[in-house]
RNA sequence: GCCAGCGUAGCUCAGUCGGUAGAGCAGCUGAUUCGUAAUCAGCAGGUCGGAGGUUCGAUCCCUCUCGCUGGCUCCA
C-alpha cells in the first residue's frame, strides 16, 4: 500500500501523504480560510481528522450552509465551556444543534439566573477572542467512562455506559469534555456571533420521572447580519403574537375568573369567527357535505364503548351525575356522528356520507401546555366524518384532499407541507385494524397525494393507533409551520360500534370511516390567522371593513348614510362620530387595521364622493361612491386576498 | 404536571432599602368643528393577582394558592 493518496479539492488535485488532514491541504492550496470541518467523499469531517484513502475533499467555511449545525453544535459546546469556567461542579447532559440554534442541559442546585446567563454569555465571548482550541480524542470505551467519572460528570458516564462503541470519541475544549461525535470546528474563534436567549427546564433523557435539568437556549450565525435578522425575526414574531394582538384589536381575551385555556370571542372576533363559519359551512354544503349539529354531553355507556374511557380518561372531564347516571363532556365528536349513522340501517346506495360539524368539545390539557389560542381546554373542531365503501376510499380520500387545500388557500395558505404518517413497521402489533385494511388506506393516501403531484414527507411510526393520517401543514407570512388539516383513517370506532352498511350482496359489511379537521380548531386556526396577517385581515375576513370618517360634525349625516350604503350592500361599515380631529380618527382606523377607510369633508359631501384610504397604501384620492362599493362588494364577494383600488 | 421568571389603574410601565402608590395612553366631562397616523383642559380610576403568616405597621419579607410567560413532558 501506497503512503501517498490523490486528492482532488475543487478543480485541484495533488497527492499528499497517507493520514494527511484536511487542515493540511488548506496550508497547502494557500487556502485562507477559517474553515470549520471539510466533507471528504461525502462525509462531513473534522479539519483535523486523518484522510486514509483517495478522497474528494471540500472545504467547509463558516457560511456555508452545511456550516450551520456545525456552528450551533460546536456552540453548545462553548455554552458548555463558559458554564464549567463559571460554575465548577456543575454536570452536563446533552447540547446538541436545534432548528433555531442550540441549546445545552446542565444539572445544577442553583438556578441560572438572566444575570448568569449575561455572565455565561461574556464568558463564551471572552472564550471566542481566545480562539481557544477544540481537541477530538478517541478513548477505548472503559477508559472514556473513568475519564468522565474522574471529571463527576455522572450524566455523561451513563451516557457512554448507554450508547459508546467500543472507541468513544471526546471533544474537549477548556474545563469541559463532550461525549460527541463531531464534528466540530477545530477553534472557537468562528463562533463571534453567539447569543444566548433563555432558560428553561428540561427532563433528563425526556423522561418526566427523570432528574430536571436546566437548558439555556442559544443562537449562533457566521455572520452579525444573520445574527442580528435573526434576532429581528424574534422580534417581528413577538409583534405578530396574537396573544397580544387579539385584545389589542378587541377580537378575543380570556379572564382569570373563568379559568384557563378558555376564550372568550369578543364581538369583533365573533365576527370574524362567523365569517369564517359562514364560508365553511358554505363551502362544506356545496362540497357535498351535511353540516351536523350534536350535544356538548353524552352518557359514559356512550363513552366507554367509543374506547375512550379507556384510553382517553386522562384527558377528559370528570363526569356530572344526573339522575342516577354519568354524563361525560365530549373529548370528540366521533361517537355522536356515529349515533346518527346508526339511526338507521344503510344500504351502499347511501354512502359515502359525509358528515362534518363545528363541534366544540374540551379536553383537560395540563396548565402549563396551555398557549393562547393554541392550545386550550375548550375549542370548536371542524370536525367531518367520511363514512364510504372500500370501492369508493380512493376517490374519497382525493376529494378530501382537494377540498382541504382549496379552503386553506381561501385563507391565503398557499405554502403547505404534508405529511404521511404510517405505521411502525417494527412495532406493527400495537396497532388495530386487520392488515389488509392497512394496505388499503395507505395505499389511497399514496394514490391521492401522487394523483395530484403532491410532495411529501413519508413519517414512519407516526400513525396513530387506528389508522394511517395524512397532515398538513401551512406555512405562514414569516415562514412557520402550523399544523392544521389531518386527514386519518379511523379502524377503531367502526368496530366498537360495529358500524354496518348492506351491499350489493344483502350482506352486512363494515364502512371505512375517515376523520378529518380541516382547519384544526377555530380557536387554533383564528390564531393562526392573526399572526399570519398580523392582525390585517384580508377583507372580506375583517371586523371593520369600511371605517367612515366624517371631519366636522356637519358631515357626520352623510357619514352615516354612507355606512348604511355600505351596510345594505353587505360590507361590515361604521363611522367615527367622535369629536376627534380627522388626523386622530385616521391613526385610530389604521391602528384598528381597518381595510378601507372614507374620509368625508365639505367636498364630499357636496359632491356625493369620498376621499379614499386604503390600509397600509395610504391616500388613494377621491372616489365616487358608487364606483367605490362596487369594488368593494366584488373584492368582498370574491374573497380577495389584496385589495387594488 | 415539572423547572425558571413574572403578576402595581382597562393598556404600557414607574415606585416603595416595610410607614397603604404615580405617569402616559384609554375612559368620563367641558372647550375646540378641525382635510389624511395622537387638539387642549379638568375629573375619575388601584383592598399593588388571592389567602395566610412575620411585624406596631406588608404592595414590599416568608408560606401557600391562582394566573401568565419561556421551555420540558403531554397532545390515543
Amino acid at each position: 500500500m501506497s503512503d501517498k493518496i490523490s486528492i482532488k479539492v475543487g478543480d485541484s488535485s495533488l497527492t499528499v501523504d497517507r493520514g494527511s488532514r484536511p487542515s493540511d491541504l488548506a496550508v497547502r492550496l494557500g487556502e485562507a480560510g477559517p474553515f470549520v470541518a471539510a466533507r471528504v467523499n461525502g462525509r462531513l469531517q473534522d479539519l483535523s481528522a486523518p484522510i486514509e484513502e483517495d478522497a474528494e475533499v471540500a472545504l467547509v467555511g463558516p457560511r456555508d450552509t452545511e456550516a450551520l449545525d456545525i456552528l450551533r453544535h460546536s456552540a453548545a459546546h462553548l455554552l458548555a465551556h463558559a458554564v464549567l469556567d463559571l460554575y465548577p461542579g456543575t454536570q452536563t447532559g446533552i447540547g446538541p444543534a436545534v432548528e433555531t440554534g442550540f441549546y445545552y442541559d446542565f444539572l445544577r442546585e442553583d438556578p441560572f439566573t438572566p444575570e448568569d446567563l449575561e455572565a455565561i454569555e461574556k464568558r463564551m465571548k471572552d472564550v471566542v477572542r481566545e480562539n481557544a482550541s477544540v481537541e477530538r480524542l478517541v478513548l477505548e470505551k472503559g477508559k472514556a467512562v473513568e475519564f468522565f467519572a474522574e471529571k463527576g460528570q455522572e450524566l455523561k458516564v451513563e451516557l457512554v455506559r448507554e450508547k459508546g462503541d467500543a472507541a468513544v470519541s471526546i471533544y474537549r475544549q477548556g474545563p469541559f469534555a463532550d461525549f460527541c461525535l463531531g464534528p466540530h470546528v477545530p477553534s472557537t474563534g468562528v463562533l463571534a456571533n453567539v447569543k444566548l436567549l433563555s432558560v428553561s427546564g428540561a427532563y433528563w433523557k425526556g423522561d418526566e420521572r427523570g432528574r430536571q435539568l436546566q437548558r439555556i437556549y442559544g443562537a449562533v450565525f457566521a455572520t452579525k447580519k444573520e445574527l442580528e435578522d435573526h434576532l429581528v425575526m424574534l422580534e417581528e414574531a413577538k409583534k405578530r403574537d396574537h396573544r397580544k394582538l387579539g385584545p389589542e384589536l378587541e377580537l378575543f381575551g380570556t379572564s382569570d375568573d373563568l379559568g384557563g385555556g378558555l376564550i372568550l370571542w369578543h364581538p369583533k372576533g365573533s365576527r370574524v369567527r362567523a365569517v369564517i363559519e359562514q364560508h365553511w359551512r358554505e363551502r362544506h354544503w356545496a362540497g357535498g357535505y351535511e353540516v351536523l349539529y350534536t350535544p356538548h354531553i353524552g352518557r359514559e355507556t356512550l363513552w366507554q364503548t367509543s374506547g375512550h374511557l379507556g384510553f382517553y380518561k386522562d384527558s377528559m372531564y370528570a363526569p356530572m351525575e344526573i339522575d342516577g347516571q354519568n354524563y361525560y363532556l365530549k373529548p370528540m365528536n366521533c361517537p355522536f356522528h356515529i349515533q346518527i349513522y346508526k339511526a338507521k340501517v344503510h344500504s351502499y346506495r347511501d354512502l359515502p356520507l359525509r358528515w362534518a360539524e363545528l363541534g366544540t368539545v374540551y379536553r383537560y390539557e395540563r396548565s402549563g401546555t396551555l398557549h393562547g389560542l393554541l392550545r386550550v381546554r375548550g375549542f370548536t373542531q371542524d370536525d367531518a366524518h367520511i363514512i364510504c365503501t372500500p370501492a369508493q376510499i380512493d376517490d374519497e380520500i382525493l376529494r378530501v384532499l382537494d377540498f382541504s387545500i382549496s379552503i386553506l388557500a381561501d385563507f391565503g395558505f398557499t405554502d403547505n407541507k404534508i405529511e404521511l404518517s404510517v405505521r411502525d413497521p417494527k412495532n406493527l402489533e400495537k396497532y388495530c385494524g386487520a392488515d389488509d385494511r392497512w394496505c388499503q388506506a395507505e395505499a389511497s393516501l399514496v394514490k391521492a397525494l401522487e394523483a395530484r403531484g403532491l410532495a411529501y414527507e413519508r413519517m414512519e411510526g407516526e400513525a396513530v393507533f387506528y389508522g394511517p393520517k395524512i397532515d398538513i401543514k401551512v406555512k405562514d407570512a414569516i415562514g412557520r409551520l402550523w399544523q392544521c388539516t389531518t386527514i386519518q383513517f379511523d379502524f377503531n370506532m367502526s368496530e366498537r360500534f360495529d358500524m354496518t352498511y348492506v351491499g350489493e350482496d344483502g350482506k352486512e359489511h363494515r364502512p371505512y370511516m375517515v376523520h378529518r379537521a380541516l382547519l384544526g380548531s377555530l380557536e387554533r386556526f383564528f390564531g393562526i390567522l392573526v399572526e399570519h396577517y398580523k392582525g390585517s385581515f384580508p377583507l372580506w375576513l375583517a371586523p371593520v371593513q369600511v371605517a367612515v370618517l366624517p371631519i366636522a360634525e356637519r358631515h357626520e349625516a352623510y357619514a352615516l348614510s354612507l355606512v348604511k350604503t355600505m351596510t345594505d350592500n353587505g360590507l361590515r361599515s361604521e363611522a367615527d362620530i367622535s369629536r376627534e380631529k380627522v388626523g386622530k380618527k385616521i391613526r385610530q382606523a389604521e391602528l384598528a387595521k381597518v381595510p378601507l377607510i372614507l374620509v368625508v369633508g365639505d367636498k364630499e359631501v357636496e359632491r356625493g364622493t369620498a376621499a379614499l384610504r386604503v390600509h397600509g397604501q395610504g391616500d388613494k384620492g377621491e372616489v365616487e361612491v358608487a364606483a367605490f362599493l362596487a369594488k368593494a362588494k366584488e373584492f368582498h364577494q370574491n374573497k380577495n386576498l389584496k385589495v387594488d383600488f
